[in-house]
DNA sequence: ATTCAACATGTAACCGGATACACATTAAGG
DNA sequence: CCTTAATGTGTATCCGGTTACATGTTGAAT
């Protein structure tokens, strides 16, 4: 049997599709009773309005594109996640768009989103490209000096936070391990790091990685005790790095924490099941997805909006791999 | 600037809606020079066809509903990775459903994807309701006898290859922890396991767990070390468990392998960063999802159909925590 | 009694494509 | 030279909603 059109609803509870329109979407005058005959139809026929017939006319439809570097990488899906929820809630759903960092195929998700007329884009990716982008647009995560709707951790925060951690285990070599830096979030993470760690007599260094794939961590951890074997303390610039080094660290025999600090950032699940368990910065990674999805769709609905740039607090999650 | 329509197309090529249709779908017949002509236009008014407005003539869009247990669940993004890049490559999309195996949401997201004219749903997730779905539906992983369409591992397989693998270090007490009863890869997987350990005479037992969330694997792992404290060998329901597990036996200060073997299940990337290395039965997580979206792709397309069950090998994963 | 606003409902156009059908035109075959 | 099939193009309708506008009540205020 084919899906009840408002037409025959409007037929059965012998109304105009108007009629129909009107108690669906609670606009305009319906009187009483034939409110109550609208909704029985309804009911009957178990209608449910078609949201592609809806989108076409209203050239706006229920659908929130989702663009994500990577969703293999554990940090994405709590976000997305997050923003999944909250999109849920309102009545939106997510088409998902895993851009691999690949600007062809981010301006690819773009388009495919323009064409199926969807409402906004959360974006955990940032080119320059995209302020050309029209829709309403929130931005997660990959903030710039551009970005106008955002949510993101304080990372100068996170930054100070690494340092102050290490700084309490007298460490005597640290390596600061950090992300690309073209990224604002990293600069900014290291500013934070510094800002610390220049007061000091300490010597530090800072390297810089621009892969958060797994391979990549793996061999960059090998590469960094045949570089720096003199080094006690590592701050690294996710928890995916951190525990790649933190199993390089125990292969080579380094006590820990002893002979070797090391501390992520991110707070992602799994760190909870590293052994020993991993010290790391905690970001609201759930709630960034959740803001962001609220921001965006306020700006959808074209609601209030008391902060268009919502940065949220981080915090040290103390695990047994800094000195106490 | 609002986006051109095909009749602003065919204005400036000076023919009709239905020739420019006829060449953006290469379908019936167009002369030569007009072809060119209306190809022309289309590029100089950078105009690309309303997806939304095709979706509802032909009652079918490029959308297609993914079903997912809990994305943040590690096993699934790589799933959900696999599935994507198949449907781009095939010009299709996908539609985020986290339906956290809860029945409500998983059906209020089947009336949703209707709602919005999707041409299949590939499901993580199966619940017997399922079956009344009438679109093109693949299931992937939670297979049960009556999915006609679907792709999973060999779990039997699985099985018994976690138990050589096991028995290889000559257990003597075996702790066999096993998925929910209900789910037939469980059902599989012990099948397995147990037509190689009934044949021998050492001592094994099963219990079950009914979730996979990480805070459960902790009290789980907890536990077993609680009731069952002379194991010294166990086979994990899942790379999680395993990885509590394996936490909890260094906790209590057990020598791995040599006082505790763990072997998990599905290789999950993060396994890779676990000291010691984790033993797994790797399953091909990112194909499943691949071959799921073909297969599901391939019936809406109506393309000829080689096999409606795939069945994809699983193989041992040698880490650090199984003796050799 | 008249006027006007609030209420109630229907008609028809519109959103942007796809396509059935009608109507040429051309070329091939008898 | 005529018939017929293949080719090329346009008109109008449809998909399933939303809404501008027209029309018709009803009741309160003047």
């Amino acid at each position: 049997m084919t899906l009840a059109t408002i037409r025959d609803v409007a037929k059965k509870a012998g109304v105009s599709v108007a009629t129909v329109s009107r108690v669906i979407n609670d606009s305009g005058y319906v009187g009483q009773d034939t409110r109550k005959k609208v909704k029985q139809a309804i009911e009957e026929l178990n209608y449910s309005p078609n949201e592609v017939a809806r989108s076409l006319y209203q050239r706006k439809s229920k659908l929130i594109g989702l663009l994500i570097p990577d969703i293999s990488n554990p940090f994405f899906p709590l976000l997305a996640r997050g923003a999944e929820d909250h999109m849920r809630s309102r009545g939106y759903q997510a088409i998902l768009g895993n851009v691999q960092e690949d600007p062809e195929i981010f301006s690819e998700y773009l388009k495919t989103f323009n064409k199926n007329n969807v409402a906004g884009v959360l974006s955990a990716v940032n080119t320059p490209a995209i302020s050309d982008y029209a829709e309403p647009l929130v931005i997660v995560d990959r903030v710039t000096d551009k970005t106008e709707y955002s949510v993101f951790s304080n990372d100068y925060q996170g930054g100070m936070l690494a340092a102050k951690a290490i700084l309490q285990g007298r460490p005597k070599n640290i390596l600061v391990v950090a992300g690309p830096q073209a990224i604002k979030r990293s600069q900014d993470r290291i500013a934070g790091i510094e800002s610390i760690l220049s007061r000091q007599p300490i010597a530090y260094k800072i390297i810089h990685t621009n892969s958060f794939q797994i391979a990549d961590a793996e061999k960059m951890a090998f590469k960094i005790f045949e570089d720096y074997p003199e080094i006690d303390s590592v701050i690294a610039p996710n928890d995916i790095h951190a525990l790649a080094i933190l199993k390089q660290g125990l292969l080579l025999g380094k006590k820990i924490p002893q002979e070797l600090q090391v501390i992520g950032y991110d707070d992602i699940p799994m760190t909870r099941l590293s052994s020993p368990t991993l010290s790391t910065i905690h970001q609201s990674t759930y709630r960034l997805g959740w803001l962001g999805a609220k921001l965006l769709i306020d700006l959808i609905e074209d609601r209030n909006i008391s902060d268009k740039k919502i940065m949220l607090p981080v915090r040290l999650v103390a695990g047994d791999t800094i000195r106490k």
